[in-house]
DNA sequence: CTAGGACTTATGGCCTGACCTTTGTACCAT
DNA sequence: ATGGTACAAAGGTCAGGCCATAAGTCCTAG
């Protein structure tokens, strides 16, 4: 907005003899050419697991540089839309966007903006909940099995706190996959391993506290077996609100780490 | 999953000698690069604004070549970490990462993984009442101020559609902003844009539904001004569930589009 | 003395061409 | 069969250059 004007003289009159003349701005060849491969992706027109042209080939085909295309497909990689490995019958091949992008996406916001811990512990507050509730809507019966199965590792994994920690995202995970939502998922999901990555090295897991996150974890899943809704989301937010309180009421860091 | 147990023979029994052996990755030094330079940005040792060292000048002293340090440079670009500009007085410059970032992100998540129409509107009616809450908690009297003048902006672009729906976004937006977490922030403003993108081109929006749309906004923001949390969510709850079911009654289109 | 234009310079964008590394395949020797 | 050697195909990296862009510098016309 601060140099985009320079279409006006200092009249303030537009110069631009009344053809549709705005500063416009030249993209970079790579940038044109990984949007090109991304809608094709994107609109299916090359499907999961199928081998885009090699580099070399690309290159002469658009009439391109080869480290021009290699940028282009550079972006992909970091999309998560492309794979590419090396090696004879190597190549690029086209993947599906899966959480981890977003996941890192999330990361780099959280690190890079300096967003309190405390605004993780809230946001988690708020979504957690949701994610109950549409679990409790849509979980399947191998849903509440993979539950289940969590459910116990858990439960033998007390006294190890951070493999405690870690099933307890495990857990959380799973109410998202059982959303069948993979919005809700992907925000939950990666929201639950940002926060571990910030608290895997407190201590606060005492006994005691293991034990009533295991019930809380009981009642929710009850819920959400039951189908009732209003019952996961109303026992997941108690939950998640104790557990944002025993964090905050104990060791406050503020920023998150790294 | 599939080729990552080939640290295992054929009997199942583990080759690896009771070392700490794992089938081990060699990143690429562009990205060894890149991680370093990520890490030097998030830890604030580079503070906003601040230049990189030029690619030549970085080649040199990292000991790689310039195409390299491109590809390194690259990635954090995409990020949202830096922004490169060419000329005189160019370079690469520190940046906060922003929800555009995000929203791009979602995006490429709900078109390659091609997510349901349905899911979208599903995820946003359980997360818009979170932001109308917390907004309802933190908001300032400047977020009132922009929630008026966006009101009254809307008010006036009756009758153009896809201005309505645009003011329709920066409403919910402001929303956004006025939680005061940044996180929620970012997921509610990038999934309004999201449905935009699949919305525009509908013309559900009669002169009937624009009033019903205004009215509820208005019983919105009054529950926000006054700060009460439960009423904002409650009506935020009432009003993204009644534009969901006449979203769905009228034209399914399933897959979202491009 | 000032305004505008021509030159200079620093920087990213892009190209060509080469070499190295990784990986798969085929073939051969033991 | 087992292992080794050679080859081939692909990405990864490097070197050096030229072009495009944008900012500074200087010089001249008015």
């Amino acid at each position: 907005m601060t140099q985009a004007d320079n279409a006006q003289d200092d009249s303030g009159v537009d110069i631009g003899l009344g053809l549709g003349l705005a500063p416009m701005s030249v993209p970079k060849s790579s940038d044109v050419l990984a949007n090109h491969l991304r809608q094709q992706i994107l609109e299916g027109k090359l499907v999961e697991g199928s081998a885009l042209p090699v580099e070399r080939a690309l290159a002469t085909s658009v009439g391109l540089g080869r480290q021009t295309v290699r940028d282009a497909l550079r972006v992909l990689e970091i999309e998560g839309l492309i794979v590419t490995r090396p090696g004879r019958a190597g190549g690029s091949f086209v993947r599906r966007p899966d959480t981890a992008t977003f996941e890192r996406t999330l990361n780099v916001l959280v690190s890079g903006r300096g967003v309190k811990f405390h605004s993780l512990l809230e946001a988690r507050e708020g979504l957690e909940p949701v994610a109950a509730r549409l679990a409790a809507l849509h979980r399947t019966d191998d849903d509440l099995v993979a539950l289940d199965r969590v459910a116990a590792k858990m439960a033998e994994s007390r006294g190890n706190v951070p493999l405690f920690l870690q099933c307890n995202v495990e857990w959380h995970v799973a109410v998202g996959a059982a959303t069948h939502n993979e919005v809700i998922e992907a925000i939950v999901n990666s929201l639950s391993k940002v926060i571990l990555r910030s608290t895997d090295i407190e201590e606060f897991n005492s006994e005691e506290t293991m034990g009533a996150t295991l019930e809380a974890h009981s009642r929710i899943l009850k819920a959400i077996r039951a189908g009732d809704a209003d019952k996961a989301a109303s026992s997941m937010s108690k939950h998640v609100h104790v557990y944002r309180e025993l964090v905050e009421n104990l060791n406050v860091p503020e920023d998150i780490p790294m």
